[in-house]
DNA sequence: AATGAATGAGCGTTCATTCAT
DNA sequence: CATGAATGAACGCTCATTCAT
């Protein structure tokens, strides 16, 4: 009787809260901000409408809830690719992920992209340049990589790699073409391959 | 009687078109499809709101209206970047044209880009896939030039030119960094100089 | 056709305006602010809901508009009661004017009163204080009155004087007793007879 | 097993009711009856929003609580005042009361007063008439000091005075003065001072 | 007795589109 | 051709009340 809250009324109730942000996140993807409506989440969470709110206090708190969700996927897969003892291989797998999303890419576009591009729209200075945050994020960590091997201007290749990505997927999207992806992609590992560094010292990896 | 309508009045009317085209593709670009109003657009246009239903039956008209204005602006940059020989100088041409318009681009986006994600989101079948249309005429446009300059794989190199162009106005846009496009402008510049025909036989320029 | 604005649908829409105007006052007054949906007074006065936005932009325009309605109503009472040559007279009729509206007050109170109370319950700085501004004219108007007949005073007089026609119109309503009022107007019209002027000089009249 | 009730269980239970009752008076008069939430109450409270329902079948169950809350503090206060041998002392000491809670009255206008005029509005035959019933005692209590004083038309002085007080306090919250009570109290005072018996009989306290 | 969670009806507001003149 | 006015469906959000434990 310590604990006065049930537990099994909080397990269930941080189901529903991560039912919500996951299909938050996805649909928010799928319709875009603006043409989803709180009860077409409600509706994909199984969750009556009235309820939400007890969730989440406002349409745009659900939207960070899914933009976080996004950033937490990024984390999963740069924490994955950086048991790879080389930075190169790093960037070369973060690439390889890329592809091996672009049947969702060619229909959605990538999640923090399209996000971004519909958040910037707004004219109040409320979510605005939330996205880019996590865009920033993913560029810092690809500039370490490229740190690591000694490159020259590490964070110009960082956002010339990210930039590459975002420009693909925004064109897969726009001409529901996946296989752009892998064409590109495959562009994109030859870049890599082909970058040296200014001298002739061997890589070496700075912890990134 | 044959000609009922005074020249004068078809004259107003086109400039009411004109208008109203004109200020559709500015503010939609501004403040994005969803979040526009065709009151916004009447007001921007100085024109009536009863009145925008005579030139354009519904909202999604007003969109392709603002989207052929895009197309018209490409054509005539397009147009003007022929008047150089090499097409080399054509395509630096063009990017530096998008540097021109980092202001713009960091603060909005690519409208085209842009209106391409929003687009996207719909369900229904009706506008999805409009903007990838222009796009298209941009890509073949650029793929003409890198043919003519005799390389491998033009179709593969226009979409890597565009799809970077597409990801730094989306960088720029999310980061708010104008000068983010000035150092990846600078960037593809140098891609396009170190570019090599497969063999050593002179450039020619295929009629772009 | 120097006139674009069709003349007939000017005129019913200025109908439909005053016809709003009028029926929220009288449905704010009998259910009060809080209670009052905008569909209410829609209904009231005849009018599809949607259609109530192009009138008035918000709820809060319509309560201003419904202030101004009983500002109207009392400036019509002053201005009538001004042809009388006695300030004394003109203030016995100000109290038989309240006194004939006993039975409305026994319903529903004095409008602006009860509307003061409701708006000052609100926390935001919106309405809060615009019936004041209503009750402050009244007052002014009997203090130039007390003033014209020589009074001491005339500013806490004319508190007094309304004052005790709130007080009268909160009671008559809470004990829903309209002849509350009757007694209660007739002790105040003992009072202004038995108010002196300081020395002994003619009263006159100083343009009230 | 007889008692199966802890008395600490009891005595805490008790200490919530007396905590909610008590806020549920302050803040239904501050924010007003229509204004204020139930989360309201329980969270000034320091009480779970579902708890409250324990305690307190319904929102009207916890007005009908504040409403006795005001109630009982009108009744300590004329108890307190009854301690006074002279009925006049007894009537000063109530407008002096009146006179001291200014501020509060300037604020949120009288407590009964706001919310009779707030539960009129009400179409339903639930709480309509309630603080009437409160209004009703106080006038009663002031009419017994008036005939102790074995003045003519006691009922009619005692509804006089307590229309003053609510005129005043309705006049203080509108126009955000609590100075107005001030001047106004000491005309009451006056008003007081001047009544005189009909005959020349001493004053006599009928057990008021 | 206690409480976090659930529910659904209802409100103010917006807006693309249509209509009457 | 032009335009003020009309319309209604939909959206985000609130809240008193109930429920399960």
């Amino acid at each position: 009787m310590t604990d006065s809250v049930k537990p099994a009324a909080r397990a269930r109730a941080q189901d529903k809260r991560r039912r919500l942000t996951r299909e938050a996140a996805r649909v928010l993807h799928e319709k875009g901000v603006e043409r989803t409506t709180l009860a077409d989440i409600a509706r994909a969470a199984d969750v009556p409408v009235g309820n939400v709110y007890y969730y989440f206090k406002t349409k745009d708190d659900l939207i960070l809830a899914a933009l976080s969700e996004h950033s937490a996927h990024l984390d999963e897969l740069t924490g994955r690719l950086e048991q790879l003892a080389d930075p190169r291989d790093r960037l070369k797998g973060l690439i390889e992920a890329w592809v091996d999303q672009r049947e969702i890419a060619a229909l959605h576009g990538c999640p923090t992209g399209t996000l971004a591009v519909e958040l910037d729209k707004r004219a109040d200075g409320t979510l605005d340049a939330e996205a880019g945050v996590v865009m920033r994020r993913l560029i810092d960590w690809a500039e370490r990589q490229f740190r690591a091997l000694g490159m020259a201007d590490p964070a110009d290749l960082a956002v010339s790699l990210v930039s590459a990505y975002q420009g693909m997927s925004l064109l897969a999207n726009a001409l529901r073409d996946p296989e752009l992806m892998s064409r590109q992609g495959a562009r994109l590992l030859d870049w890599l391959d082909s970058l040296q560094k200014p001298d002739g010292s061997p890589d070496s990896d700075g912890q990134a």
